[in-house]
DNA sequence: CACAGTAATTGCTCTATATGCAACAAGGTG
DNA sequence: CACCTTGTTGCATATAGAGCAATTACTGTG
């Protein structure tokens, strides 16, 4: 039984499981039982006998500390096969190793899933400035170099969407004009790269370029991120070069032919 | 309703949702609704059901090409979050970074997970020969270098437990006495690493050694693994200080002092 | 181009089962 | 030691999930 029924035809008991996981954030990542119900608005008991059920698979587990669940290490071991199925993933890593080398810089693959960037890969740099990202976060597409740069080369249709579900002003930088962000992706498709200056977080700038498919399709986009002393208005020519050179390694790993 | 019923108090349903996730593979990444029904022995309406709500929350997804369907990106965003909240995720990347880039092998990060070994990270070198392991990849403890370790220096209770389930003679090498194991483990305590001699696997080589928290506890391994041709008798000695020494430097990040 | 043949979806029925409530147990805290 | 918060469990009920079978959607082949 259930008040937040039917909204389609499906298995609500399930629809409810799914939802406690990805209730789990960067931010939030353990949870009381009653934290959950209250943030989901099941039912304690619901809450209590979906998360046995989870716990049986490995899906959550009780930290013996907190007393709290955390996600549990069946996630990982999923994770690591949605990954290597990615031939992205695999054709990346090396070419991800010596531009981090490089550059000193922290770089990472995303593509476009539900409207927004999602980064599926990412080598870190040795600096302490790190975990801007992480593997699974999503970010706006408008306002990341990632983000633009898949958004310069999706279809009209996304485009729409992401002006319909607004935009938002992060930092004083972000792009919200709409006229403004179709010319800025118009010359982004132009140039082969995009760098976002502050446009998301204040100080981190980063700079992307797309990677194509063997049909030529761009699939995703590598990108390197770090604080704005060092990647700098002045160095984002020589950077971009590398960043396109080493996107179109990848692409021409996949396939494709230029 | 169900023929597969109540083994605990569980829900059904969520229970046949999560072992649907579960029934993917690095082997087997994609699947037709038919195939998980016989494997699992569920009605094909059931799994038909179950897999449209999964797919509704993006745990899964229709691939149009092959139209099976595959596990989906929302399972990678939750990965992220599983290790993001891993300290030894944190402190080793630098540190794996650097021991691949001097060794020249891949190497990798593991913990002990329901009596076998499960790796968390890992950072490949750039040689063709890869894709033995992966994130979220399990293994036997008693056969794998880090497995071996990470047993050896747990309790008498999961050392048991491995017995009863069975040594099982993989290759050559594999070592399938207990008393054997048991020296062998003991050995392995005593001088801070272990090397697996194509116990696993055929031709491949790697060397382990434990990673300790700030209780001194062991909490992880770090291995480099590579095959026999590189990772040769004769250098073992030589690998095997280095890659103590980076395990060490983890440790002490960790807050252990030795 | 039609016709097997396989696979997935959906309507329907019925009973098992998931839910909410409330009582209970288990810690934690003042 | 009593009080509060939090999680688990028994129970009754309504409901949602399972199975079956029919339908629809695809694939490939003669």
């Amino acid at each position: 039984m259930a008040i937040q029924t039917n909204e389609e035809n499906y298995l609500s008991s399930v629809k409810n499981a799914l939802r406690i996981l990805r209730c789990f954030s960067m931010d939030e990542p353990e949870k009381k039982i009653s934290d959950i119900s209250a943030s989901l608005g099941l039912n304690k008991s619901t809450v209590s006998r979906t998360m046995s059920t989870l716990a049986s698979e490995g899906f959550v587990f009780k930290d013996p500390e907190s007393k709290k669940y955390r996600l549990g290490l069946s996630i990982l071991s999923l994770g690591g096969i949605v990954n290597s199925q990615m031939d992205i993933y695999r054709e990346s890593q090396p070419v991800l190793n010596k531009i981090v080398q490089e550059l000193g810089e922290t770089a990472h693959i995303s593509v476009l899933d539900n409207n927004e960037v999602i980064y599926l890969q990412k080598v870190e740099c040795n600096h302490p400035v790190r975990f801007l990202t992480h593997v699974g976060r999503r970010n706006p597409l408008y306002c990341t170099s990632s983000g633009k740069v898949l958004l310069a080369h999706a279809n009209e249709e996304v485009f729409n969407t992401v002006l319909q579900k607004g935009l938002e002003q992060h930092t004083k930088t972000t792009i919200i004009k709409p006229e403004k962000l179709k010319s800025h992706l118009r010359q982004i498709k132009e140039q082969g790269y995009s760098w976002s200056n502050e446009e998301y977080l204040e100080g981190v700038n980063s700079i992307a370029s797309p990677i194509h498919d063997y049909k030529g399709r761009v699939i995703a986009a590598l990108a390197i991120v770090g604080p704005k002393q060092r990647i700098q208005q002045s160095k984002i020519k020589g950077y971009s070069k590398r960043v396109i050179s080493a996107a179109n390694e990848i692409s021409s790993r996949m396939g494709y032919w230029k």
